[in-house]
DNA sequence: TATGGTTGTCTATATCAATAGACATTTTGA
DNA sequence: TCAAAATGTCTATTGATATAGACAACCATA
């Protein structure tokens, strides 16, 4: 709090440093708009009062406020104001019990999987050591897309040992949950034994996949899971859009 | 892995996004080097070359190596090339028992934490909530930097209740450290309860104190302690440099 | 219906970002 | 010692970014 919300207008936007004006201040309008910061309104103050606020021209705003519009998170309506559409920011809990559409649940009317690919490979030796098997091991790799809603929330790599879930895929694509297809092929629970958080800026894969404007940051995290044997059976890389989730960490 | 690293080059870089060229490539040679891409040589590759990879034309290159130097993080020669001058990653592991010191202290070799300012305030509605106290109560309020091996790493707004904790900031200010300061007033321990993590562009203020690049992203953790009476000791906001860390999750 | 507040559009200007090409300077190694 | 390879510097041009000002068009409401 305090830090970081409410005062949107408090901190001065950053000159010269590659990143456009009118990127900042989109990207804190969409933060500030996520936080409920206008939700007494239901609409963004008016332009000449954000160039105010932020020390820049009115054209400026306008800029990013259409950079917005294009996200379909604001529309502007002339005579009236600038509407907020739509705002949005799932919470995903990390504990030894992470699933996803489990965890979100309770925030969203539905979630779905997508499979988006499906391949065969030999287990790196980053991967080999991550999963405890040999490097070279056959492992099954999904590319899966995570929605929310229709709104697609993370993009995830995950590998599986192939001996044991080669038919994963298939399995999986019906299902459309990792959970059910582990119960399929005999691992009736799972845990998370480890999760690591990082963050960077989207690539191109972000930008196409979870439908974000160039830019924004993403959130990694890299997790293993094992059988209740503690047997790796999953390493996973997701990636998900920053100002679409945060993570909360239960001890 | 595989999603993220190595291939540095593979993809392209985002025109006409607000974000301008020079500053997408400087983040991702920063990546690079900080994933050790570049560790056989202990070089960048030449400025022609990287060029050629990105799309772009060599004056961008210099540009974004230019950034970089400024960071300290690369020292171009003329005639050899351009050498790697630092990299690091820490790693923080959060569990029950986050400790900043402890948590990384086997990683660098001295781990120091600074006292900024110490203010007293009255709790807000949020802070209120998540102390579980009354709305008004007087909280001390301390800012804080935490610094490894000389380099800062975070730095967090940390809040206590005041009328248990009121002389935290003196103490604090000797010990440097706040399991030190609690165990002092009455504490001998306390536990984790919940971290919530996001991500957002640094602002002024963490541009200063953590001495970053603008653009740069920041790790926000927003956590709460409490003694073994699960009563709450500890509300705090800290904000990483997101290049510098990594957090780790065991269960 | 008149007025104030709001978004939309236009012109003009200055600076930053990116490309392009040429050539100098320094280091390394054959 | 010479040539190749690398960074350093300069000029020139184009498009994106940001500012500035003026005015039109639209909406709500007093």
């Amino acid at each position: 709090m305090t830090q970081q919300a409410g005062n949107m207008a408090g901190q001065k936007v950053q000159r010269q440093t590659g990143v456009a004006l009118w990127r900042q201040i989109a990207d804190r309008i969409r933060t500030s708009i996520n936080h409920g910061d206008f939700d007494d309104t239901g609409m963004v103050p008016p332009e000449t009062v954000l160039a105010l606020q932020f020390g820049v021209n009115r054209h400026t705003i306008r800029s990013a406020l259409a950079a917005l519009a294009q996200e379909g998170i604001v529309r502007a309506v002339q005579g009236r104001g600038t509407l907020i559409e739509r705002k949005e920011r799932l919470s995903f809990p990390i504990s030894k019990r992470t699933r996803f559409s489990q965890g979100i649940g309770d925030q969203v009317r539905e979630t779905r999987s997508v499979l988006l690919a499906a391949t065969e490979e030999a287990a790196s030796a980053e991967l080999a050591r991550q999963l405890k098997i040999k490097t070279g091991t056959r492992l099954v790799r999904l590319e899966t897309l995570g929605q929310a809603d229709n709104r697609p929330v993370s993009r995830a790599t995950n590998w599986f040992p192939a001996d044991r879930f080669g038919a994963i895929a298939e399995v999986y694509r019906t299902t459309g949950s990792i959970t059910k297809a582990f119960r399929e092929l005999g691992v009736p629970d799972y845990v998370r034994v480890v999760t690591e958080i990082t963050a960077t800026h989207a690539d191109e894969g972000d930008l196409a996949d979870l439908q974000l404007s160039p830019g924004a940051i993403v959130l990694i995290t890299q997790a293993l899971n094992t059988d209740l044997d503690n047997v790796p059976v999953q390493y996973s890389v997701s990636r998900f859009a920053a100002d679409r989730v945060r993570f909360t960490i239960e001890n």
